[in-house]
Order: structure tokens, then C-alpha cells, then sequence
DNA sequence: AGCACGCCGACT
DNA sequence: GTCGGCGTGCTC
């Protein structure tokens, strides 16, 4: 027989090879299969199959999975996430159908017939040698024999046999601060457990958020609260993977592939801070967990709670479009936060700081702490020499360098390049420095000088993945915390006063997104670290009006307002073709080819980026517009050019 | 994605 | 005169 493989590369279409017929039942849709490609073995998923021979094809080494391992709804999702995130099928099961995942090791017989007798808690690999492949699948299959996995002793089912009861459920969009969230999740997932039904929750994280949720929830469900994500050993997954599949009132946890996980009596989904970009999966397959556990509570007709301080303005649309039952809990309202809005303006970074040490220190003397949020985490960038006015830029691309001084390091936003500092000049030997843009660590050094008296500590999640906490000091003491985005999952520290610095440089940041990732960042710091009063210090040539961000109802009529007149998305699928090529001669020709490709569907007018041009790499970016249906033909054509990647829904344009 | 093949610069 | 850079193309 002949079977088409989707392997995870990134080529559209499937390969076909050649399987001995009598393998036939152990070929099922999905099976991983290990065949021979170049001169090495690689592990795909059978796509489909037929009969016949093909001439000159090459032999399936093994199927390793002579069960189907996702339920009939988990390859619609499968399909649904290939099409919709113009990945091909083998990429997107790579995803779903880890690699790593090695069940079969963990699996047993269990002989239900006296005949079989010899073969009771054999490993599996030994009794497939023992009574062979096809003999054993055969008692599988008829009942004779059932598999169970030695992680939780329970039976392994077929995934064609396991499911959810379809019954529907309430599809509920929450908007509220962490205490309300926290209490509705435990309120909802108890409901589900008590019925005996398995609950999957996605967070943002598995550090921060993620430890915060994990400990609470663990402690409100002992012993049926499991993480899934590659975060945590082997063994531990592996327990999570089985317990979703056949174990009954648990609860499981993840952040990106567990989406994609097989559960046994799903009734309900719950997504926490679905607008958190760290959901976005960056290897390999990039998807967004929150819209796939969105279209996978539909499909399966499970329940669906979305609990979020500041929803996405995508999940706010569709709570309203698509009959979602929508709780604001207006909470920004009642704190009054309004009432406690500073502004200040200066003209300088000098200026500002002065204002920043002394609004700190008034915070202080009255024993309370501060917290300082500013959106860059380096020392500084747009690095100047103070006396002939020449910047630093990057010597591979001429791109601006950021300097992060705990380092020593200069690095390079466009090319990823990464150089030792000097304080020099390099043009005129000049060695006054000056930054056009300061961060945290500035901010850092700066207060440390100026209020030596106080605890002074800085906090960028990325600084040390696992350190989900910063250093506070203990007790009573007033301390100044500085940070980034980071700061917003503090959910265990409270301070009196926030200032935002270089609030407003955010607005340049992230395109047409950029007035929702502002909102975003100011109502999630808000909420985790419960300020009493909140200063925006800002540059007065840039400065942003942020009281409109306080009245969440007005901010997402607004922004809806807007995408739809501009035609953005929610309204308009977006994605991002980027051409990256060695050379400007290599580039061009592809670049025209996608545009050739696009204005044979009359589809020219999509284009609607510039295009960039980069020193060392060439780089293209355009973005397209439409409907993906009208595209999707298109995008696979392009998907398929050399240097070509393409990124649905991209938060950054 | 890998990996092989192929064409231009610094070396014993 | 070769070694090795990466740029291009192919993989059932």
C-alpha cells in the first residue's frame, strides 16, 4: 500500500511511501511512522493512504503508533489550526503528537482472556515481540487484551473511544481583578471535578503567573491539579498526559501545546490573560493556544471561561458577537483609580528623573514602596556621542544598538548582532555618552545613587527565566521596585505608589496595537501590584492622555471604532510575509515572485507594508489583508518559496 | 528543517 | 594548486 506521510518540515505537501499491505491495520490516520529521507530516519504522521505501488518509493521503517492517538475532534482542531496558521499538517502534529512523548514505554498488557495469560503486565514493546505486532493488536482490538500505563495504573483507552459528553456549555467572558478571577475558577472548576469531568486550563506562563495559579489551584485540589508543558520533566508530562486521557476529575494545566492534548470528559476550557503575547508559541509552529482552545471549545461543545484583567480586543468582539455570556466587573471603576491619576511632563530624561527621586522619596519617608514600570529593560539605545552628535550603530547593519550594562554588551535589534561596549566614540574618540532612550537599568543605577538609604531592585522576567520573584526585602521596610512588562504577574506584591516612565514611548512599539498593549500593561499593573495612586511620567513632546484607558467600556468601543474603520483585525485577518535573504539580488526576485502570485488573485492591493531593506540580512516585510479564504491558495504558494515565512495574526505590526 | 552539491576567496 | 565559506535546491 501506499501512505502519504506529513512530515514536520516546513514544505506543504506530503511524501509517499511504500508500506507492506499486511501492515494495514496498524496504519491509521495520524500514527507517527518513522521513514527513511535524505540518508536519515525522521518521524512523520501518516496523512492518508492507498492502495497500489508506487514505483520508486522508498519503505516505512516502523509505525509506532499502531493506535490512533487523537480523537476524531482533536484532528478537526489538527486541520483547523494547519489551514487557519498556513502550517502544514506534519508541523502543526509535531505540536500535538510530541515527539518526545515515548507512550509506548509506559504502556502494560493486562490479559483479560486465560489464554493469554503469559502475556499479563508484559511491557508493551516485549509482548508485541512476544505475540506479534499484528496477532497482539488484534486482541486489542477485540478486548482479549487492554493496555494499561504504569504511571497511574489506569486503562490506556483508544483515543476514538474517549471524549466529552458534547453537552455544550457556557461560553463566559470575565473581565475582572485576580481575586475575582481566582475565585471564579475555583468555583467553576470545583463544579466540573465534583461531575467527575477533567478541566483544562491554560495560563500565560509556567514561571510566574503559572506558579501563582499552580499554587493556589493545588491547594484548592489536592492531588488532581497536573502541569503539561515542556517545562517539567519527562515523567512528570507523561503523568499529566495519561491522567488527562483516562483519569476522571483532574485538572490540567499548560500554556501552549497542552491545547492540542487528548482529554477524557472535557467539559470545560478556562484561559487566563488570553491578551498575554507570551502565549505565542515561537518554534516551529507559531499558533496562539487562546484562539485554538477557543475553536477547540467549539468543536468539542465544551464549556469556556476566559478570565482576563484586560481581555484581548479579539475576545471582547467575539464575546459580543458570538453570544458569550460578558461580566465586566468594572473593577478599575470602583477602585476609583481615577482619582489618583499624576501627571508628569518634562522635557528631559534629567528632568524626569529629578521628579522620580522625589516622588519616590515622598512615597518613602511615609514608609511605602514604589513601583517603577518603564517599558525597556536595558540601559539605554538611540546611543549618541555627546560632542560630535554621531550615533552608535550597529557595524553589520547600521541598525540601532541597545546597551545593557550589567553585560557590557551592545546589542542589535535588527540583526541579533551582539558587541562589546566601549565608552568611546568611535568617530571622534569623544567619551560623554548620552542615550536617547534610557531603561531599567538606568532607572536602576539612577535611583540607587539618589536614594542610597532604600532598598533599590530591579525585576525583568528575563534576567533569570526561573526566578519568578524579585528579591524584596522582608518586613516593613520600603523598598523601590524598577521593572518591565514582568511586573504585572506580581500578583504577590503590593505597593503603594506606580509610576509608569517612558509610558508613552509604547505607542510606538507595537503598531496598529499599540494603544491595546498600553491598556493591556497599565490594567494588568494595576491589578497585580494594587497601587493607591499611579503617576505617568511622560516626555511633553509624546505625552498620551491615559485617562481614557481607565474607562474599559469606552476603550474597547473605541478601539473596535477604529480597527474597523481602518479595516484591521478583528475585522480583517492579517499576516506577515517576511523574505529574508543573504543578499539584495537573492531577495528581489522572491519578493516579486510573491507579488506576481498575489496579483494573479487580484490581491495586489494586500500588500500594504514597505518594504525594509537590512545591511547585512535583506529583509522584506509586507503585510496582507483579507480574507483567508480568498488568500489561503496564495499563502501556501508563497509558504513554499525558499527565505519565505509567513505569520498569521501577527501582534507586532 | 537538514543536508548535499556547487561556485568563489585565503592558505600549506 | 586545495580547503571551506554559505547560497541554492531537494527531499517520496
Amino acid at each position: 500500500m501506499i501512505v502519504h506521510v506529513a512530515l514536520p518540515i516546513p514544505v506543504t505537501k506530503a511524501f509517499s511511501y511504500f508500506a507492506p499491505d499486511e501492515w494495514g491495520p496498524c496504519i491509521r490516520k495520524y500514527s507517527r511512522v518513522a521513514v527513511p529521507f535524505h540518508n536519515k530516519t525522521l518521524t512523520g504522521f501518516v496523512a492518508g493512504f492507498e492502495e497500489g505501488t508506487g514505483p520508486g518509493l522508498k519503505e516505512i521503517i516502523e509505525v509506532l503508533d499502531p493506535f490512533p492517538l487523537l480523537t476524531a475532534p482533536l484532528e478537526d482542531l489538527v486541520e483547523w489550526a494547519s489551514r487557519y496558521y498556513v502550517a502544514p499538517p506534519g508541523v502543526v502534529l509535531k505540536c500535538a503528537l510530541p515527539l518526545t512523548l515515548h507512550i509506548e514505554r509506559y504502556l502494560c498488557v493486562r490479559a483479560n482472556a486465560r489464554s493469554l495469560g503469559s502475556l499479563d503486565s508484559m511491557p508493551l514493546r516485549k509482548a508485541l515481540k512476544a505475540a506479534g505486532k499484528i496477532a497482539l493488536l488484534h486482541h486489542l482490538r477485540e478486548g482479549s487484551a487492554t493496555l494499561f500505563d504504569t504511571l497511574t495504573g489506569a486503562d490506556f483507552l483508544p483515543a476514538d473511544t474517549i471524549g466529552g459528553d458534547g453537552a455544550g456549555g457556557e461560553k463566559t467572558l470575565y473581565a475582572g481583578e485576580i481575586s475575582g478571577r481566582l475565585e471564579r475558577y475555583l468555583q467553576l472548576i470545583a463544579a466540573h471535578l465534583e461531575k467527575g469531568n477533567n478541566v483544562m486550563m491554560l495560563l500565560p506562563d509556567y514561571f510566574s503567573a503559572g506558579a501563582y495559579f499552580y499554587r493556589a489551584l493545588s491547594a484548592a485540589f489536592r492531588d488532581r491539579v497536573f502541569w503539561y508543558g515542556s517545562s517539567i520533566p519527562l515523567k512528570k508530562r507523561m503523568e499529566a498526559y495519561f491522567r488527562a486521557r483516562q483519569d476522571h476529575g483532574c485538572l490540567i494545566l499548560g500554556n501552549k501545546s497542552a491545547v492540542f492534548l487528548p482529554v477524557n470528559r472535557l467539559s470545560c476550557i478556562v484561559v487566563e490573560r488570553d491578551e498575554e503575547d507570551e502565549y505565542r508559541n515561537e518554534e516551529g509552529f507559531r499558533f496562539n493556544p487562546p484562539a485554538v482552545a477557543i475553536q477547540r471549545a467549539g468543536i468539542e461543545r465544551t464549556g469556556l471561561f476566559i478570565g482576563s484583567a484586560s481581555p484581548s480586543i479579539e475576545s471582547y468582539h467575539r464575546a459580543r458577537e458570538k453570544g458569550f455570556i460578558f461580566i465586566d466587573s468594572k473593577w478599575p471603576v470602583d477602585r476609583h483609580f481615577d482619582e489618583h491619576i499624576h501627571e508628569v511632563i518634562a522635557k528631559s530624561y534629567g528632568a524626569l528623573l529629578e521628579e522620580l527621586v522625589a516622588t519616590a522619596n515622598k512615597a518613602l519617608e511615609r514608609g511605602e514602596s514604589v513601583a517603577v514600570f518603564t517599558p525597556r529593560k536595558d540601559y539605554g539605545s538611540f546611543i549618541q556621542c555627546a560632542e560630535c552628535k554621531k550615533p552608535f550603530l550597529c557595524p553589520r547593519c547600521e541598525g540601532a544598538l541597545n546597551y545593557q550594562k550589567e553585560t557590557g554588551r551592545l546589542t542589535c535589534n535588527n540583526c541579533a548582532g551582539d558587541f562589546t561596549f566601549k565608552e568611546q566614540c568611535s568617530y571622534c574618540g569623544g567619551n560623554i555618552i548620552r542615550f536617547g532612550q534610557i531603561g531599567a537599568e538606568y532607572i536602576e543605577e539612577h535611583l540607587k545613587g539618589a536614594l542610597p538609604q532604600y532598598p533599590v531592585v530591579r525585576f525583568s522576567g528575563d534576567a533569570g527565566k526561573k526566578r519568578a520573584k524579585p528579591p524584596l526585602p522582608s518586613g516593613k521596610q520600603p523598598y523601590v521596585l524598577i521593572g518591565t512588562q514582568p511586573l504585572s504577574k506580581l500578583y504577590d506584591v503590593h505597593v503603594h505608589t506606580l509610576v509608569l516612565f517612558g509610558w508613552e514611548d509604547m505607542r510606538r512599539m507595537a503598531g496598529y496595537r499599540s494603544d491595546e498593549k498600553m491598556f493591556h500593561v497599565l490594567i494588568n499593573l494595576l491589578d497585580a501590584l494594587t497601587p493607591r495612586e499611579v503617576f505617568f511620567f511622560m516626555d511633553s513632546r509624546k505625552k498620551v492622555d491615559p485617562s481614557s484607558l481607565f474607562d474599559m467600556e469606552a476603550f474597547y468601543r473605541d478601539e473596535l471604532n477604529k480597527r474597523k474603520t481602518a479595516d484591521f483585525p478583528p475585522f480583517t485577518r492579517a499576516f506577515l510575509v517576511e523574505v529574508v535573504k543573504k543578499t539584495k539580488e537573492a531577495g528581489l526576485p522572491v519578493v516579486k515572485k510573491i507579488k506576481d502570485a498575489l496579483a494573479q488573485q487580484g490581491l495586489f492591493d494586500h500588500i500594504t507594508g514597505p518594504l525594509v531593506q537590512r545591511k547585512k540580512a535583506y529583509r522584506w516585510k509586507m503585510i496582507l489583508k483579507g480574507n483567508d479564504e480568498i488568500l489561503y491558495q496564495t499563502l501556501l504558494e508563497i509558504y513554499d518559496m525558499p527565505g519565505v515565512r509567513i505569520e498569521v495574526d501577527p501582534p507586532n505590526i
